[in-house]
DNA sequence: AATGAATGAGGATTCATTCAT
DNA sequence: GATGAATGAATCCTCATTCAT
């Protein structure tokens, strides 16, 4: 899979589209300086187009942001609903899949996994809404599978309540610190990850 | 203990300075806008003062938030370093006393830690080195009461590496969702993630 | 007559013309926000087309204001003209005509009447004499009809000169607070306005 | 009386007031270009200070443009009221005293009674609704007189109702087309136009 | 310490207009 | 005729900061 910007796949390649120009340079900026220190010249000036254009295509900073935001956590929600549905029925093989589907996007779409959760705060009504949405549902997930391993009694843990949080906040964490040409590639990481998440749950592991 | 303030004991040191009121307006506007979403107007009007009178004080809106950031590190690490140095030598009582003192600094203190992971990016040249150096100590510390465990077989983890950033990762990311109204008292919390700590590192554990 | 647009007579010829939706979209912007405040985006999205094709129909934003009001004073103008070579001799009968036709535009015409009078300040150069002098003429009428009935001593006012201007003053203000449900018809208003001429003049009149 | 700027009066002359400048200053621009077509680089240019420094006087351009009309309105009210509260129990009398009230205010006041008529269109809300009222309040001043005038057979007029707001246009018309330089002076213009006013009312004068 | 006035740079956004298709 | 994309200049307004008092 070819990953020549740093959100391929979630903004479409194809095509030498203004819009796609747009929405990666709006992700390079508000992953490097924060929505608020980012200003739509830094925007435009990434996307090789005038100040003025950019609002042919969004109507407002926030918009920007906002499709950002609702990419990526589509996108997330995406990998790990299908992971998940592919996993077979052991809580446990669930969770680890799920874990592996959340940290290869967040090494696939570092930056927009980054700005997803730092830039979240600043949307606000219904477009906050509708990410905070998918958003949820994707830790919805990782607390379903728990629940189930709890009550098959696979899943030990006296604290399954807190479990998916601190699982999610691993994994998106990761997003904070990773560097592509490090010695971790995706999977070890995954799997790493995913391993962190049955002991965080207290599953008899062996070795 | 006295709370009047959000960060009583961080801050506030007694009495009606016009300090520690600056300081406490700046914690409030970052942690409610984000560094570059608040403004030195927002500042003054939560100090109670004239906008001019806050460089009386401070030479620019980033020295505010150095000393923000450099007061909630250096407390966070003080409360760990103390709770460790008393805590005896068994690996599992230091690390679980690690986390609950980590843990209540983040329930005092919850919008300094959240100001303190966000923000920490706005910050630049010494500033930043300084504050970093204080946050890393803080992870080191955890980090070696795991290289202990682990040298001597009670934290048999095969994954001890990345363990200290995820176990600090969990800590910090209850300034993000905590309510101080709500059912979870602070020890419980920090019980909790005490446990959460220790089976993270697949320590066997009773009940 | 029909009376489908605003400016039915005014604009419109018939039928589904660009150019008429824009002069009419054009009329309604201007009259609704003014000249300043309307934008040539207002304009193309009240004529149902896009903003580039104004320009195939108009070369700028100025030329459409004057197009505006070139047609509102010409077919004032004519209006009054008309009405006052078909009235007579008598210069009562004659003014009283004058009125009722300008009146007569006024309701018939009300926006058109309204950004006559208050957007021409913002026409400049050719545009703004050709639209004046239509503007003048109309008001000629007016001063020769009263000359005329001062040498005659049909009109005893001891101040003649200003008195066109009055009644024409009076009249198109009619555009400013004149509302179509309401329980003035234009014949009213046209006779009653035509009388304040005449009294305005201390034309003797019973009663 | 002096009469250095051309709010004398209105707008406080005394010390060199920033904020009287800038008040000048959006006067000359407002009257000068309309509302919408001055821009606050016009103000901040002709009171001779930076653009930023309007905005510690007033927050926002509508805001000027309120204070402009409030106090026109306020002093024509103020004026009107006066002289009629002045003038005696013949309805003649004090509309001759209002009309010459009105008058005096207009020419003494013209760009201020120009922006005041042509520009409140472009005021919404509050401020708004606060001048409105003031208008309309000086416009009742004639009203009341009209109608009791009319109660004790002094205006013998068919048409009572219109008539207030047609003496009150031609009055503030003359903000229109005035040159101070011209031959008539503001009291002959007053004169003439009291005259008008009753003229218009059918009252009996003599020549 | 404390203030109010002031400023230049820059913020997001809108403007009338043009151009390639 | 008609469109969508594009642009440079201008819009109102806010920013962090400074200065005289």
């Amino acid at each position: 899979m070819n990953s020549r910007s740093p959100v391929a796949g979630l903004i479409s390649e194809s095509s030498g589209g203004t819009r796609a120009a747009i929405l990666n340079a709006a992700l390079a900026a508000f992953g490097e300086k924060g929505f608020n220190g980012a200003s739509m010249r830094d925007v435009a000036a990434g996307a090789g187009t005038s100040l003025s254009n950019l609002y042919n295509y969004f109507p407002s900073k926030s918009h920007l942001l906002a499709e950002l935001l609702r990419r990526a956590n589509d996108e997330l929600l995406h990998r790990t609903s299908t992971a998940v549905r592919d996993a077979g029925d052991d809580p446990a093989d669930r969770l680890r899949e799920a874990v592996k589907a959340y940290v290869g996007f967040v090494v696939d779409h570092q930056t927009a996994a980054l700005v997803a959760i730092s830039e979240i705060r600043y949307l606000h009504g219904e477009h906050r809404e509708r990410v905070v949405r998918a958003r949820d549902s994707t830790q919805a997930i990782f607390g379903e599978i728990i629940a189930d391993g709890v009550a098959g009694n696979r899943f030990p843990t006296p604290y399954p309540d807190g479990a998916a949080r601190n699982i999610v906040s691993m994994c998106s964490a990761i997003s904070t610190w990773y560097h592509p040409e490090g010695q971790l590639s995706k999977e070890a990481l995954a799997e790493q990850h995913a391993r962190y998440a049955l002991a965080l749950l207290e599953t008899r592991l062996d070795g």
